[in-house]
DNA sequence: TGTCACGCTAC
RNA sequence: CUUGUAGCGUGACA
């Protein structure tokens, strides 16, 4: 079995760097800058590391992630090309409903092994266009950052006397993600033609349905490897928007809370912000679960804060949550060893 | 440094 | 057998 590291040095040879004067002829395409970057060895290194450490199920091809190694050394020449010379087109996803924790259903889609290989090497390029743009105070998705820290953050804002919070919450948010404006968003950091293009071909991948393919006009697949890193373009809109306002907030993912000085406070920002994300991001707030409340009378992230802003509470969801898995687990042990 | 489990948050 | 992805955390091994 060859090592991860012989078979991607022998996929992408080192002349990936465009050579000065090299003549155009149809074997060979200069890549953008921007493609360059994603098809430099390294970082399809990386990429396809990725994908095999998180041992996924296969999309509608069937191929696993065992498997994709072996095609990558067969295939992978002309892929490149194909990527290239932008004719290169992703597969639709599998789709595969899971069950939500608050009894609902997710819809996943489910890329081929090749398509999140590939998706895996554009993350990694988006992700270092924008991680310094990013707002301090987005939290979800984001390296070196963690639900913990977006609410110790809003635990300081109440103990700082924003003893209110707006908490807002997004219909179906990686579902309903509008395409133009995720393009126009990306475009700021990301300005590459090429890769731009590859992207919305991602978009528009559609699903696979039966034999047929079901159109995505909108949202991002949930279950693609690039799909939180764009979540958070799209969102980015929201960050500065609130930075406009000069309010205080955590975002993480969808999951977003403003801490105010005032329920009237609270009041005039849900509206106005409701307008703002259903206008100019094209999203829907979730009347039902959003609110405005004290601080500690809503969940965030797995923690509610305490009436005086100086401790964390592990949520009530959270606790009984894990107090199942324990029953769970010291029945299920005692069984066996009782068998 | 690297590999492998498990847990939590989010979609 | 079915279930994808990102991030964080704990532990183990070398």
């Amino acid at each position: 079995m060859a090592s991860a590291k012989q078979l991607t040095l022998s996929l992408v040879k080192p002349g990936d760097e465009p050579v000065a004067g090299n003549r155009e002829d149809s074997h060979s395409v200069q890549p953008s800058p921007w493609m360059a970057r994603v098809l430099s060895r390294d970082n399809l290194n990386r990429a396809l590391k990725q994908v095999r450490r998180n041992k996924g199920a296969p999309g509608i091809d069937g191929m696993t992630v065992d498997e994709l190694p072996d095609y990558l050394r067969r295939h992978w020449p002309e892929i490149r090309q194909q990527l290239l010379q932008q004719t290169y087109r992703p597969k639709p996803v599998r789709r595969v409903t899971i069950p939500k924790a608050n009894g609902g259903s997710r819809p996943l889609g489910i890329p081929t092994v090749l398509d999140r290989f590939i998706q895996q090497a554009i993350a990694q390029v988006i992700q270092q266009d924008w991680e310094l743009r990013f707002h301090p105070r987005s939290y979800g998705f984001r390296p070196g950052r963690s639900a913990h820290q977006a609410v110790r953050y809003g635990q300081q804002c109440a103990r700082e006397g924003r003893n209110w919070v707006v908490d807002l919450d997004l219909e179906a948010f990686f579902d309903r993600v509008n395409h133009d404006r995720l393009m126009a968003r990306l475009k700021r950091h990301t300005p590459d033609k090429p890769l731009l293009r590859l992207i919305n071909r991602y978009l528009k991948a559609g699903v696979q349905i039966d034999h047929h393919k079901e159109l995505t006009p909108e949202g991002v697949p949930q279950g693609g490897p690039l799909s939180p890193v764009l979540a958070n373009v799209v969102l980015d809109e929201l960050d500065w928007e609130l930075e406009r306002r000069n309010l205080k907030f955590a975002r993480y993912a969808d999951d977003c809370q403003i801490y105010v000085g005032s329920r009237c406070a609270g009041e005039r920002v849900m509206v106005s912000l409701t307008r703002f994300i259903e206008d100019s991001l094209r999203l829907t707030v979730n009347t039902r679960k959003s609110a405005v409340d004290r601080p500690w009378n809503r969940s965030f992230l797995g923690f509610t804060l305490s009436r005086k802003g100086q401790r964390l509470k592990v949520a009530d969801k959270a606790i009984t949550k894990l107090k199942t898995q324990i029953r769970n687990l010291s029945r299920r042990t005692r069984g066996h060893s009782l068998a």
